[in-house]
DNA sequence: TCGTAATGGCTACAGATGTAATCGAAGAAG
DNA sequence: CTTCTTCGATTACATCTGTAGCCATTACGA
């Protein structure tokens, strides 16, 4: 019997996932030094990244470990889980859960690289093996 | 010298997406139609859906002509103006605005199907002529 | 003509989100 | 020991979102 105690991870809002990228960039660290790092994108008072790590913690995105009188904030989910959550949920709601459109549409948009082509190529080498 | 009266489209809510979602399927529609369309999905009560549907027009996603007593609405932007602008704010937020890595991401949650991949690999046969 | 049902508009309200000030405990400095 | 500085915690508050009720008007049937 699995664990009864679940709990599907809540969402993450996009302030907050500004924070997580800090956090999945370099961990662990304090909330001045998470402050440092996201303030040279989003222009933020530390209070206010206080108050999203603090949420990430409920939601039990981001973990503490005491160290003296203060904090170290980790991740506590995987970027990877997150950024998949995020596709999918993209891709289902917009494009009834599949993929190609959406590749179709970011060409048309011509949001697709030559780089991204390539990369592409090669996976789907890849996955035919 | 080009209007200067542009206003970046605001953003359309997940609730709101799926009005449009039937009005871009089928229009023009009365509320009620719409209601009796969205409401096979979300379980939504006729109140709802007018004033989400009142939003839509506030944020000139939508519009309304009068036919007689009421309105009939229609979609006032493309449905690939929307999901194209949605894909692209994942890639970039997600990603760097990569969209291998997305890719990638995708085949690594098996939410690749057989289909996709071998539209993805026409498309990008396609692309590389 | 008079009531009634339909329709759009305004109002409501709780929860999430963005953004931040303030408070209280605990070290650091003197 | 007193004061100043740091942190995390608590509280605040406006906006957005989801969800819906109520009201005035009007077309339509009795």
């Amino acid at each position: 019997m699995a664990l009864p105690k679940d709990e599907k991870p809540e969402r993450i809002s996009e302030a907050e996932h500004a924070v997580m990228e800090v956090l999945w960039e370099r961990s662990p660290l304090t909330a001045t030094e998470v402050c440092d790092a996201v303030c040279e994108q989003r222009d933020w008072s530390l209070a206010t990244v206080k108050t999203l790590l603090s949420r990430l913690v409920a939601k039990q995105a981001a973990a503490t470990t005491p160290d003296g009188r203060r904090f170290l904030y980790s991740p506590a989910i995987e970027r990877t889980a997150y950024t998949g959550a995020e596709s999918r949920r993209l891709v289902d709601r917009l494009f009834g859960g599949r993929a190609a459109p959406l590749f179709a549409q970011l060409a048309e948009a011509e949001a697709l690289s030559e780089d991204d082509l390539a990369e592409m190529e090669a996976l789907l080498k890849e996955l035919r093996k």
